[in-house]
DNA sequence: TGTGAAATCAAACGATCGTTTGAGCATACG
DNA sequence: CGTATGCTCAAACGATCGTTTGATTTCACA
């Protein structure tokens, strides 16, 4: 019962590669196990079924990042002065720190496949998992942004969530250069793409 | 010879659809030949193999998308009064035309998923066939937006560009009331994009 | 040290995949 | 009319898929 935890790990790890790189049917059970150096049956052993080691993918940085994003905006949810812009670092910078650290950069690739995949468990998976985060963000952006109707708000928040998820799927991520340091890089990128959707939400 | 011409069209159609709906990999030639109500060795011989057809389902929607959006493009690109919107307009209402007429409605879904997959091959497709009309859109919204680095306008476009997908691939779409008519619920769904794109690409 | 549960392993299961085959059908042309 | 050509069809190909099985190994604990 020791190596087991190592077991999962090394498979969650190998999945959350191969789903990012061949998309979830792409990346075969073989493929898979054969990359984390374990035997093919551990999968089912440990998971029970490619569909459950999927969700187990999503559970593992999503618990994470939803953790350090509540945080992140209990912090200035009570403040009277907080901007838009602090709200959306919020949402941001906590993806962006997953993406670097721990391992989780190729997590943001699989939640854009996820994105792109209509497939309904997976869409209702998320939903249930993930839909509260979403709300509460909801709610302070509509104290940031009273003068936009609910349809309005909708709409602007769908179309934030589509370029920051484009972007963080690594697709335009413009490389960093030798002479600025990797958390230097990444305030920049943050501030990028806040200052985007902070132009975008707040349009007449 | 008479008949295939209907057989490669019935397939096209239901490979968009199901490309959408299960994805690449997941729509498989004998589901897809079946909803086509064509026989399953069809698809062979009139397209060669599976990747033959996904490149083709994009040729037949893309070629007419992208001379669309370079006419409207033409039409502003000689103005000195040309503003963003226009820019952005001539970008966004083709792609919003097709997914309403000619049954093209599927296939922003097909585009995302192409965007979502890191598959080279499909990539080097899509850049070697269509990257020219980016590269025209470049140069436009460049010329609107002299105050922009060259590395801030390609990051900016990117993230329009995943906003605009993620939108039209029907994700958040809102859907159309009973009392406004279909080609006035487009026109706002276009006034929407533009608004919220030209803000995010003309911010400071 | 002996024992039983947990974990790993090679092997095989049936199902489904993309593709190929060769016979049969249709139709246009000499 | 006969024939060549383009097309459709059922059937089968080998490969690979997710999953299951039963034996074997590992290891904590009595």
């Amino acid at each position: 019962m020791n190596s087991s935890a190592n077991t999962k790990e090394r498979i969650l790890t190998a999945a959350e590669a191969l789903f990012a790189q061949r998309g979830f049917e792409g990346a075969s059970l073989r493929q898979l196990t054969a990359a984390a150096g374990v035997n093919l049956a551990a999968v089912n052993y440990h998971f029970g079924s490619k569909d459950n080691l999927v969700e187990e993918v999503f559970k593992r940085r999503l618990d994470q990042l939803n953790a350090r994003r509540l945080a992140a905006l209990r912090l200035i949810s009570g403040q009277p002065d907080a901007t838009l812009e602090d709200v959306l670092g919020a949402f941001i910078r906590p993806a962006l720190d997953l993406s670097h650290d721990g391992g989780g950069g190729l997590f943001m690739r699989v939640l854009a496949r996820a994105f792109a995949e209509h497939d309904d468990s997976l869409r209702k998976f998320l939903s249930d998992n993930y839909g509260h985060v979403m709300r509460q963000f909801t709610t302070e952006f509509a104290r940031m942004l009273p003068h936009l109707s609910k349809e309005e708000l909708y709409w602007r928040i769908d179309l934030v969530t589509g370029a920051l998820t484009h972007a963080m799927s690594g697709f335009g991520i413009i490389q960093r250069k030798s002479d600025v340091s990797e958390v230097t890089h990444r305030e920049q990128t943050a501030a990028h793409l806040i200052r985007f959707a902070a132009a975008g939400l707040s349009a007449p």
